[in-house]
DNA sequence: CTGAAAGCGCTTACAG
DNA sequence: CTGAAAGCGCTTACAG
């Protein structure tokens, strides 16, 4: 019934709720503009009893400073957060715990969705018309113009990737050739000898290196009946069709390794449902990430586990320390992976 | 080699590379700053030649306007997202659509995690800190006190929920009450004769629409031996556990509708794997979401989908329209949802 | 349509 | 440690 209040001549304009200002809060706290500035700035010189007084009358009043003023000639407590995979689950875990850390160092997030019509350049540019303090970088694959743009603007940047051997921005991920050794590792010990590679979007460093660590280990054991296949996106669909194709030649491999362990769960169900195969009796699988799934009943798959929660950490704790101190050298921080043998490669040795 | 040419004594302080500014745009194209400024500002009153005067000097300089600067009087241009529900993997691609949907719009979305340590007030009145354009609230549960925050402050918000009837802020949602209708209809039409609701988080409106649906369908076409169980937060694991429980009872149910698609993997894993019952013949399975797994070939989940397209789209456009027009009155759109039927209740008539 | 000037809310040398 | 004043980069009445 009020429904219809708006819109009549008489409407008064909205009138954005009158924020408070420092100048009210010193005028209250009897005190100068500057000391109630210092008093929300932690690292400035105010005594104890000065920064309490302004406190008060600025709870009063219930002043909450403007992070976009202050932003302009001090830092915006605003931190980046470049993604581009936003179809892997594997990410919305990752994207909380970014968030919740930023969030308890009294910052907050910009969420940039990199998507394939925007390049990457771009992205970063615009994220610095915000005066971000950091910028963080998620990516599965890591163009070097990525690299580049962060390193031009000289704003913290760490990237959370799956690639290393990058040395003019901070970088951290896990040791993929590791992981690629140790899926073969998985395959060749429970017996497989014909072991093929699904490989993930081309160009992804991490793609790349789990690969060259998985044919490496095989050739080093002396398996050679290996091959490499054409994967696509990290996505249920693509490790579905991947499989399909393989089993159209005339090399059947025994045993995969897919680049992920959603492509894993698509693979494993078209080996099922489609192709009539047993995992792991007719053939081994393996994936990597351990995504939730990944240990429920209806795959049971192995994986090789990337240390995510450390991985996290050190990718906040490097760019609060680049925040703090811009003249710290750039770190490319690698931490080691972990073999997680499940029912998709439990086949008793023949 | 180059490493440690920083850190000497002679090191020179790291300088934030300048950004170029209105007044040196202004200078270049020899014209006032305020002629930038318009320039840069869709809707003001320039001519064009003096525009293109403006965007030619900028563009040599490769000025990039500073949006903080830019919104301590105007539009920030942010839109803040508040979201609660971060182990959903049904939030990645919705939160995905969110982030292209308002960049499309030349804005940037501020994303904040709530979560239970953090009250919803607070969140609300930190975004304001930003002076965000608007806000976009995803949540599952819909307290009262996130609405009048929302409220309190006048910054143009829709809550993108699984709720309605709502009518002091703006709302989008799909119809659970309906949903719950369907998922009667699907399991009674299979021929189930005992079917069991299994709820969400307690206090979430979804759930709870969902679960009257149901009931009040199955007590119009005369089906009485149903029962509910608590089913805790939308996962796996809760699904899972929350069967378990169920069949503990004397009182077995035939037929079960889970909250959630997610619920309802976890939940079909122990049906087949802990209890050794057979879906369909054994047990019907409904969930709600259409989750890309929903359709895999392990689970073939029947469920009801909601129109995801539709309502982030309405949630985008209303938003908009009230950033716009900030006099629009609240309005509460409800989305019809629809039946999936997969193999899960392919159960033949008994 | 255009420009000169005041102002947004906060920070930061500069004196004391 | 504290305050008066200038300044951050942009916008917006106010005149013309």
């Amino acid at each position: 019934m009020t429904k219809e209040t708006t819109g009549t001549d008489t409407a008064a304009p909205i009138q954005k709720k009158r924020k408070v200002t420092v100048v009210e809060v010193a005028e209250a706290a009897g005190v100068s503009v500057s000391a109630v500035s210092r008093a929300f700035n932690p690292d400035a010189s105010i005594s104890r009893p000065l920064r309490e007084k302004v406190f008060k009358a600025a709870a009063s009043l219930n002043y909450k400073p403007n992070r976009l003023a202050r932003g302009i000639k001090s830092r915006s407590s605003l931190v980046g957060i470049l993604m581009t995979d936003f179809n892997n689950p594997f990410y919305l875990p990752i994207l909380s715990r970014f968030t919740t850390e930023i969030q308890k160092r009294n910052c907050h997030s910009l969420l940039i969705h990199v998507d394939g019509d925007m390049d990457i350049q771009e992205a970063v540019e615009l994220v610095m018309e915000y005066n971000v303090d950091g910028l963080i970088i998620t990516s599965a694959s890591l163009p070097q113009e990525l690299v580049d743009a962060c390193h031009s603007q000289n704003t913290p940047a760490v990237i959370f990737g799956r690639d290393s051997s990058e040395n003019s921005v901070t970088v951290v991920s896990c040791d993929n050739v590791l992981a690629g050794n140790m899926a073969a590792d998985m395959l060749l010990d429970a017996g497989y000898t014909k072991p093929a590679f699904v490989a993930g979007p081309i160009g992804t460093s991490a793609t790349i290196d789990r690969q060259r660590g998985f044919i490496s280990r095989l050739m080093e054991r002396g398996c050679n009946q290996w091959q490499v296949v054409e994967g696509g996106e990290f996505s249920y669909d693509a490790g579905y069709d991947a499989t399909l194709r393989i089993f159209q030649h005339t090399e059947k491999p025994d045993a995969l390794f897919y680049a992920d362990d959603i492509m894993a769960c698509g693979g494993m169900d078209a080996l099922r449902y489609e192709l009539g195969l047993s995992v792991p009796e007719d053939i081994g699988v393996v994936g990597v990430d351990d995504i939730r799934l990944a240990k429920s009943r209806s795959y049971n798959l192995s994986t090789i586990r990337q240390p995510n929660e450390q991985m996290i950490q050190s990718t906040i704790d490097a760019l609060f320390e680049h925040i703090a101190d811009p003249h710290l050298p750039p770190q490319s921080i690698t931490l080691p992976c972990e073999a997680v043998v499940r029912g998709s490669t439990q086949k008793t040795r023949t």
